[in-house]
DNA sequence: GTCAATGATCGTGTATACAAGAAATGAAGC
DNA sequence: GCTTCATTTCTTGTATACACGATCATTGAC
């Protein structure tokens, strides 16, 4: 735990949501939430209204505070923003890239590489993350590796599901290794072009997912 | 006054930190925020709580609340990140545009023409944030369009510095003007390539200053 | 039988009190 | 005279108490 209570119960809270352990639309009752952590009101009143400052949930006044459902959407749009972002990461990258950024995204996608010809999806979920983690951090940019992890985050739970859809795994990782290529040649453009299809196709797989869900 | 008061509270603090009412690294006492808006100071921590997390202060444990300072730096990968999502904004406006959006794009073009034309900075400055404004609402993604509000009001005060340097008027109207026709035209590519390098001249020109301010 | 109004109950919003930690100041020793 | 340690004070962190508003249920009237 934390040194202090607020900032650790803002984690705990928010890893819940973004766990679906909290569904979105979900009622968060502030004297439940603090006899659940065993604290006071006043900590978790705090960790809400930091949620509420990230768009996590909305807090209206009088009536307390609930999960937002971003909808699909919304969600959609959040896939176009992020494929935006992690295309300039990636070109960036590309530029800028040194000996460090290079081992920690060789060292990641070969842990990828693993992960898919295994076809687990669930070690390919994290290995896939700190790929693509690597390349934020090799844009040499603090603030835009910070709203790219911020908005990967957020995204977590509806790229999960995507992995589960037949034959993603390799497709995911072949669309890896050209990204790769790409940042490794300093190929700028190539590097962005391809990462912002590779995110802003799982925006669109996931349109698909609502689709076929709806038509059930 | 908001219903709630610490809604209010943050709103009116961050007011304070961007007009660098409060600069960055002063320190926020929560007891002389309380007296001075005459309120205790719950609702004070919590619109710190929420500053604290949108990224504008930063709360150590028992030291109290500070303003960060972004440092050059930072800024400008404020900006090159603001020129990226402004770039997507454009694109989507040019490929979605409709009436009421051309309109709304069209009134606050012309009101900056008149700015521009008398000279006058500190109108050009609120009715380019308009221009931009329409062009975010265009692009008919709330998340984009929230995304690029917050980014944009970060980035005010260093906007306006910008604006006192020779010609920077006219010469940002006429790129205004290159960027409306390409949205109009429905230019996707052209419209995000005008932006991108619109914004992201902001943050060459403000690396600029601070070398120049640096020197002497 | 249904709709509206009023009261009760529950939960949030704000204030205040108390505790704990950090910084500053003073004194003592080297 | 300078440095270090201890004490005091100030500020933050947490808890609790109280008040106001909203919602829900019950009762009465149409």
């Amino acid at each position: 735990m934390s040194e202090n209570v607020g900032r650790w119960l803002r984690d705990e809270i928010e890893n819940a949501i973004l766990s679906n352990e909290f569904s979105p639309g979900a009622r968060l009752d502030e004297t439940v939430l603090a006899s659940r952590f065993g604290v006071s009101r006043t900590p978790v009143r705090e960790a809400l209204m930091q949620l509420n400052a990230i768009g996590l949930i909305e807090i209206r006044p009088r009536r307390g505070a609930v999960v937002i459902d971003p909808g699909p959407h919304r969600i959609y749009e959040m896939f176009e923003v992020m494929a935006e972002l992690e295309g300039l990461a990636g070109s960036l990258a590309a530029r800028r890239l040194d000996e460090a950024a290079r081992q920690a995204i060789t060292a990641a996608h070969r842990r990828c590489e693993l992960s898919a010809k295994a076809g687990d999806s669930d070690a390919y979920y994290y290995d896939n993350e700190e790929f693509h983690k690597a390349i934020y951090a090799a844009s040499r940019s603090e603030f835009l590796e910070e709203q790219c992890a911020q908005l990967h985050r957020r995204l977590r739970p509806y790229r999960r599901l995507q992995l589960r859809v037949r034959n993603r795994l390799t497709t995911s990782f072949s669309e890896h290794c050209g990204i790769v290529d790409a940042i490794f040649a300093g190929d700028g453009e190539e590097a962005r072009r391809l990462l912002r299809s590779h995110v802003g196709i799982q925006g669109e797989r996931f349109s698909d997912l609502v689709a076929s869900m709806a038509t059930r």
